[in-house]
DNA sequence: AAAAGGTTCAACCGCGGGTGC
DNA sequence: TGCACCCGCGGTTGAACCTTT
């Protein structure tokens, strides 16, 4: 509002940063420190604006930045702070020695909010998804039975039918006639694994066998209030309640 | 081998807070 | 008090790269 943009200026480079464009940045930052950005750039015969310097310095070039692969340390210790902190990456960043916002907040994006997700997980609250939950507590009250849930059958994403036609059948006795009612609406109970781990990803997320147990799985798993250690974990056994992979989570955002 | 689709991440944009005049 | 400027933050974009078909 009001501001043009600092890049505006006639003759000013945007895009990728060349090797040469760095060196002149690291050479005139180890010489005078990063100072004035605003002055940083003609100073040091840069034809950028100070904001890219700032942003290339900060986020790439500063010789204290670590590389690679975020390890399983760092990958809770972000889940942990952004439970507390929310998006504030740069506070995240701060305890974070060698990492920057930017890193950690793609990192988040691309990485950690997807897996919360696939496991049920609101990646903005980190409980459990609310919309899951309505269904479960739908589930779970005394009045609710195959016959109600087919009647919303036409009324919800077919997918979460899917979803609720496993759980209910996952809590109680299915007669030979439901099931056959239920025939192709379900998921196969095996798919609802517990905190399988990501194989695309090489995660750290535990990974247990799927078993015959699967089939047990409990509402209480999803609903419980969680203690303080398993708050402490993300892989509790709230998160080890998984959605399938064949869930298209678009549909529900 | 090539096209299409998906993923990653460096870089940009706009906004708001802080500071000095 | 109001304005201008600087800096930093969080959200978003898009090119490059990777995977799948």
């Amino acid at each position: 509002m009001g501001r043009s943009p600092c890049c505006d200026k006639n003759g000013l480079k945007k895009g990728p940063w060349t090797p040469e464009e760095d060196n002149k940045l690291i050479q005139y930052i180890q010489l005078h420190g990063p100072g004035n950005w605003r002055t940083l750039p003609k100073n040091a015969g840069l034809q950028r604006c100070g904001k890219s310097c700032r942003l290339r310095w900060t986020n790439y070039l500063r010789p204290d930045i670590k590389r690679g692969r975020f390890s399983f340390d760092e990958e809770e210790t972000i889940i942990q702070l952004h439970s507390v902190l929310g998006n504030k990456w740069s506070a995240i960043a701060a305890r974070l020695p060698g990492r920057t916002d930017n890193e950690i907040k793609n990192y988040w994006n691309t990485h950690i909010r997807k897996r919360l997700l696939r496991n049920g997980i609101d990646p903005v609250t980190h409980s459990p998804r609310l919309d899951l939950l309505d269904l479960s507590s739908l589930l779970n009250s005394t009045q609710f039975n195959l016959s109600s849930l087919l009647g919303l059958q036409a009324l919800i994403n077919p997918e979460v039918f899917s979803l609720a036609a496993t759980l209910l059948a996952s809590q109680n006795e299915i007669t030979p006639e439901e099931s056959y009612l239920m025939n192709g609406q379900m998921l196969p109970p095996q798919n609802y694994g517990y905190c399988n781990s990501d194989a695309s990803d090489n995660s750290n997320f535990q990974s247990l066998n799927n078993n015959s147990s699967n089939q047990n799985i409990s509402l209480d798993s999803v609903l419980s209030t969680p203690t303080e250690d398993e708050k402490e974990s993300y892989c509790s056994n709230l998160m080890k309640f998984e959605i399938p992979e064949s869930l298209n989570f678009d549909d529900f955002m």
